[in-house]
DNA sequence: CCGGTGATTTTTATCGATAATATCCGATGC
DNA sequence: GCATCGGATATTATCGATAAAAATCACCGG
């Protein structure tokens, strides 16, 4: 695999710490050697103590000077928090980027509630819930919004990754079809509240 | 002022940077030399790199690699994000904060909004404003979401900075009295919908 | 047996130098 | 006159080494 070039050292170890952090494959606590890491990545402190300044600022470490970074810990009183935040700042996505759904949209995000209906596994579940919401806000035109979203449904994802999955849940699909009405009435800010209220109720799931 | 101590480099050199940017001593767009900035702070190259990657992901800065980064440019359009961003995330810590409001809180509250109404000069308003504001989430428990609002704040001050101050205006207090009222009646749900779009009103000013 | 104390080791923070890449600028041909 | 190519220059990305701080641990006195 020849390293992605137009890509710095330090961000591809960024991506890939960051990765086994949500995934849960660093556990919260566990301490990150800058040797260790350079090593592994076959790179200088350097670019890994960047990482680390970038792992730090998006919220996954805690870097305190001198005492070295660990993996922030993730209690359930942190998931809540990134699920409220989520639910707000997505209601927020909702009712600006409703103007924008036509019923090319519409039709997109009908089918995609249908395949969360018709999925027979967890995961495909998982799928086309986030498809759906995907769509639902992606002609909201703020993009620092949706870069912030997106944070907060990885802060979310690394807490499901540390228990077991649970199964899907029907009721959430009735509330994908109550925002649909909603949008189809051009009722923007119905369905801006009805979407967090449905985030919040799924509690972190997406 | 003797160095901090406890604090690296690369944090005061983060800090400065980020006090500059979002005063606009240092205009969007401009670009940031490694080496200059080193000799400015007599250090090495290494710690300016990390505060680089701490104001990268922070949004005040773009970094291209291998081309250098540059302070982040800020229209209209971004500050209505940041605006609409911290509308309903201090909504939301209001929310959370209001159940832990007792009589105490509601007295300096009270006070903080008398001295928002005597302040005479912009500055005065200003201040006391944002302590009314600071009072008012206070409690909130989430820490995250506080510091997510803070950062808005900054984004939103930045803003502010590149024109001329506006004066106080004085519909904001009849805001922050309608706000204490539903406080007082408890009721939780509407003090943070009446901050909500207080803020949204207030457009940019603390 | 326990708590403190000082040497030893590990780890972080910073530096200075080098390699790699992009930018700038002038010469050259059309 | 204008676009293009090539070489000097500037700037970034990375390295390896050193200094400074913290953690560890063996030792000692109570």
């Amino acid at each position: 695999m020849p390293p992605k070039t137009g890509q710095t050292l330090a961000d591809r170890i960024f991506a890939a710490l960051a990765q086994r952090i949500t995934s849960a494959s660093l556990a919260p606590g566990a301490r990150l050697r800058q040797q260790e890491i350079a090593a592994e990545f076959g790179a200088s402190q350097g670019p890994v103590r960047e990482a680390f300044r970038l792992l730090e600022a998006e919220g996954l470490v805690l870097s305190q000077p001198r005492r070295g970074v660990r993996v922030v810990a993730f209690d359930r009183a942190a998931l809540v928090e990134a699920v409220e935040m989520r639910a707000v700042l997505e209601g927020l996505a909702l009712r600006h980027a409703a103007p924008q759904l036509g019923a090319a949209e519409l039709t997109a995000l009908t089918a995609a509630d249908g395949a969360c209906s018709a999925a027979t596994t967890a995961v495909a579940w998982e799928d086309a819930n986030r498809t759906f919401h995907r769509l639902l806000i992606a002609p909201c035109p703020m993009s620092r919004l949706i870069q912030m979203i997106e944070r907060m449904q990885a802060q979310a994802v690394r807490f499901a990754a540390t228990r077991p999955r649970s199964p899907a849940l029907p009721h959430n699909d009735r509330d994908h079809k109550a925002i649909l009405s909603a949008l189809a009435l051009r009722d923007a800010d119905k369905a801006g509240d009805l979407l967090a209220r449905h985030i919040r109720r799924g509690a972190g799931l997406t």
